[in-house]
RNA sequence: GGGCGAUUAGCUCAGUUGGAUAGAGCGCUGGUCUCCGGAACCAGAGGCCGUGGGUUCAAGUCCCACAUCGCCUACCA
């Protein structure tokens, strides 16, 4: 319908031009768009008042001539009108609009589906903890934005690749490994005294009595040295187990968990210098190798190899998005802490630096949740091991309102998690009012076939009979669907979907309220059953893009 | 000190990239069950969109300054 209502515009600006009202113009693309408020019409554009300083004509005036030239062929519109400062506003013609939905009933569970991604390759990197211990409620934010994320982009034709990177090299794996070996001897009557960098949570307990029942005191007497990289095996390897299937259960699933170790078993990072080097990227100072990205907008240059040799994390990194680019994919997309903004312009420099687009590589970032139970925080601290893991808030409150409640605000603006709101079945939650939504319609369709009324093929259904105006505004609802997703994925602010469905559920619940689907008008009934079940495969295809269950009964 | 982000109803937050009278949830006040699901709905009160300038037909939205708050500012990962 908009797609048609641009092209009836662009025609008569043209019709407009040839006939000598305007001059040659070409606006840079027509917008028209869903109104609010109905008295506006149903669709309005502002392209006269776009074309204003152009033509160097009142827009009232440009609208006019626009107005007078359009050509109706089909005979969809009511009337157009020219109100405010110049807006034209288009009325659909009686039951045009409810045509809308015979897309729906024909793509059904495809419907909002597009070809904006054209199949492009975007690889999705997100959660990414270090294997150092279970994952915790901050994670779980990241996670359901990347996985949801993922989802939209492939909804709208991307082929998306997710991606865990393990972070399995560097000192905190063997301070990882020591601690494991601190409570090993702990257990074997050994006193622990954490240094500095060690893990002391209970899991790093746990982890130690299952090693001693598997492998007896034998360790104890083995050389240190020999010791921690055992350790660390042992440790990272159940660790990250353990995250894969709490992530699994999160309703995550991904594509590849990529092993920072294994990028230096085979040189990635020692190939990476070596080329900088040659590129002259790089350079020599104070016994430390510079990366110069301030060539690239930083604001400083960056050490890639330490003094004493090792190369860095922000090394390694690099060599990790060329290792992404390398395999293919256009674009390259990374979830982070929004504590870690201040990484983006070198991660951008290093990206331009090894001959990529600046816009290829995409950050989302990711702010901080604050969990609270009835209001109040709870107290948290990595550092002494004392946090409430994601498993925990699973367990607790559901995958659904979990996954659900952490996209109820922009992913970079901060999130208060009440557990107890959470779990409660009620208004304040909105995950309920959705898939209440649904469970509703089934009920619904479900009594309506009991009573005999069978949902009619679109060919079979009156819908010019849905004229209420909770039902013109239903239509315009539901056809927004498709728009919402892609603005979505434009601009990778999967809230967008939330928020949307909570709209199209209050729009329902309203509707149902003030009127009866089923009545012993046979042909209405049909067309409000009609009405109905798209909306149902609205909720149902909505849900699933975010992971969320679609209950026929609650 | 420098950089980034925020500031919208009592509270928590949206605001579709500059459009018409700024929205939602919670909370508050008062209503709706002879009924297809009350986990729902309806009505009402509540606003200097942090402050001051600027850009134009049009600014919550773009630009500048200031104020307050948060984060970053490692040869850690």
């Amino acid at each position: 319908m908009k797609q048609a209502l641009v092209k009836l515009l662009e025609k008569s600006i043209q019709a407009g031009i040839d006939k000598g009202f305007l001059p040659p113009v070409a606006p840079s693309h027509i917008e028209v768009e869903l109104t609010k408020d109905p008295g506006h019409g149903d669709y309005a554009s502002n392209v006269a008042m776009i074309l204003a300083s152009q033509v160097r004509k009142n827009p009232r005036e440009i609208a006019k001539i626009l107005s007078a030239e359009i050509e109706d062929r089909d005979g969809v519109l009511e009337k157009v009108e020219i109100a405010g400062p110049g807006f034209l506003n288009f009325f659909i013609r009686e039951g045009g609009l409810a045509r809308l939905l015979e897309t729906v009933d024909r793509q059904g569970e495809q419907y909002g589906s597009s070809n904006l991604g054209q199949g492009r390759r975007v690889q999705i990197e997100f959660v990414s903890a270090n294997p150092t211990g279970p994952l915790h409620i901050g994670h779980a934010r990241g996670a359901v934005v990347g996985d949801v994320m993922a989802n939209i982009l492939e909804a709208v034709g991307y082929r998306v690749f997710r991606e865990y990177y393990i972070n399995d090299a560097g000192n905190q794996m063997n301070n990882l490994g020591k601690s494991l070996l601190l409570r090993y001897r702990e257990l074997l009557g050994g006193t622990a005294e954490f240094p500095e960098g060690c893990y002391r949570g209970d899991y790093i307990r746990e982890l130690a009595s299952e090693l001693l029942k598997r492998d007896g005191d034998r360790h104890l007497h083995e050389k240190p040295e020999e010791l921690i990289p055992l350790f660390t095996d042992y440790a990272a390897g159940a660790i990250l187990e353990g995250i894969k299937e709490d992530l699994l259960i999160f309703g995550c699933v991904f594509d590849l968990y990529f092993s920072e170790r294994e990028l230096y078993r085979e040189d990635g990072v020692g190939k990476l210098l070596r080329e900088l080097e040659e590129k002259d990227f790089v350079y020599r100072e104070g016994e430390a190798l510079w990366f110069r990205t301030t060539a690239f907008g930083d604001e400083k240059d960056r050490v890639v190899v330490r003094q004493n040799g090792d190369p860095t994390y922000f090394a390694a990194d690099i060599a990790y998005h060329r290792n992404k680019f390398q395999r293919g994919f256009e674009t390259v997309i990374d979830i982070w802490g929004a504590d870690h903004h201040g990484y983006i312009p070198r991660m951008s420099a290093a990206v331009q630096a090894l001959g990529y687009e600046k816009d290829a590589l995409k950050v989302i970032l990711v702010q901080l949740v604050n969990l609270l139970r009835e209001g109040k925080p709870v107290a948290m601290s990595t550092r002494s091991g004392e946090f409430v893991t994601l498993r925990e808030v699973v367990d607790e409150v559901g995958k659904d309102a979990a996954r659900y409640n952490f996209l109820m605000r922009r992913s970079d603006s901060h999130l208060d998690f009440d557990l107890e709101l959470a779990k409660k079945q009620s208004s304040e939650n909105p995950v309920y009012y959705v898939q209440y939504a649904h469970a509703r319609i089934c009920s619904i369709l479900r009594i309506a076939a009991e009573r005999g009324h069978a949902v009619p093929a679109f060919a079979g259904a009156d819908l010019s009979l849905l004229q209420l105006p909770e039902e013109i505004e239903l239509v315009k609802g539901i056809t927004r669907f498709p728009e919402v997703l892609e603005g979505a994925a434009r601009t990778l602010e999967p809230h967008r979907l939330t928020f949307y469905l909570n709209d199209l559920a209050a729009l329902f619940h309203s509707y149902y309220n003030k009127n009866k689907v089923i009545s012993e008008d046979g042909a209405l009934t049909g067309a409000r059953l009609f009405l109905s079940r798209s909306v149902l495969t609205i909720l149902k295809n909505a849900l699933k893009i975010l992971g969320v269950s679609a209950p026929e009964k609650m």
